[in-house]
DNA sequence: GGTTTTGTATCACGCGTGTGATATTTCCTG
DNA sequence: CAGGAAATATCACACGCGTGATACAAAACC
């Protein structure tokens, strides 16, 4: 029976329903049918909004890096003085992108899922390369906050870091504890910029 | 025609030939039929050798895991004086975990492969769990024989370091080339034990 | 009020998959 | 030489999948 209905708010429940199903089975897991049973709907309403399967997983992982973008907007404006605050900006910027409570380890696993499935999936490839340069950006910037040598290659480094860290979190390659991961962040960012 | 074949060569084949396919394809990719034909063999005489189609994963990641680490163990003895000959030895031990060439890079990209897969799959989770087992032990010994601080978790910042290095180096999420992975060691590397 | 648009709901098709069952061929053993 | 084991090779089945086509209901528009 269709009440008219909000599209975007539509889309909104149809990719919640897609990224439950990636926390729960994996990208792989993530099908026209299982999403239609997740969402409560049926199979064509999904499909009228999603024309097909990628664009759908590429829909939901868009809105999820956003949320993650806007909450790491809303924090504390950066810090112009190079000390121990601008150290803190930093591990509160990194504490928003690794898998610290429920929340941000959902988040964590559907990042890992898609860029593992973008390395054989070219469609996954432009939203997380998207990703992967804003990530370097806010880090080069917080880095350089700091007064850190060579802001690039210690981007790259807690890029990789990060990344590595949020892999072993989530998979048993590791088993790695929210403390774990909180002590070796600030055991890095002791070391920074001198 | 079952000419009398070794079998642990036959296993041997099909493994390399599911090898092939997790670099190509990723997990999900492995299927019988085309290990067979990546294998030039009949479904039926895969199936002889494993009985299912996780059996077969493993078992290529297994063979995969034991190659990584026949080459570790072919290193020089770890140096008991902790200088300069400790830290080179640390860094060519890391050499051989990072995708610096095509080989080494097809077996960071198997490793990615299936420990993203273990995340959903129980199949895989015990080797994989070895695997960081095995790894971590390299790990702190290496540290140690530096004189880092502290061991453990420095080991753990390490491995999160290599998995998200070889992560981003194998996926759109990075891109990043060999030259900067060397880089990101060496200056990692150089901030360890003082 | 008739028409168009929007959303919901099914059906059927072809494809690739794992898997069970089963021949058929070849070699080794007794 | 007989028999059994090992290996190879097919067949058929049910399953879940994406997808195209289509029907139907309700709201919106003119």
């Amino acid at each position: 029976m269709p009440v008219r209905i909000d599209p975007d708010e539509r889309r909104r429940h149809v990719t919640d329903a897609a990224l439950r199903l990636i926390v729960a089975e994996g990208v792989a897991g993530v099908t026209f049918r299982k999403v239609a049973a997740e969402a409560r709907l049926n199979i064509g309403s999904v499909r009228h909004y999603f024309a097909d399967h990628e664009t759908l997983v590429v829909a939901a992982v868009t809105a999820a890096g956003d949320r993650m973008g806007g909450r790491l907007s809303r924090l504390s404006a950066p810090e112009r003085c190079g000390g121990d605050a601008a150290r803190d900006h930093l591990l509160s910027v990194l504490d928003e992108l690794v898998p610290l409570d429920e929340e941000r380890r959902a988040e964590a696993v559907i990042l890992v899922e898609v860029i593992a499935a973008s390395r054989t999936n070219p469609a996954f490839a432009p939203v997380v390369s998207r990703m992967a340069a804003d990530l370097h950006a806010v880090l080069v910037e917080a880095l350089s906050t700091i007064g850190t040598a060579r802001p690039e290659t210690e981007a790259v480094r807690l890029a990789g870091l990060i990344s590595g860290l949020s892999l072993n979190a989530v998979t048993p390659h590791g088993d790695v504890a929210p403390d774990a991961i909180r002590a070796v962040l600030r055991a890095h960012v002791a070391t920074l910029g001198r």
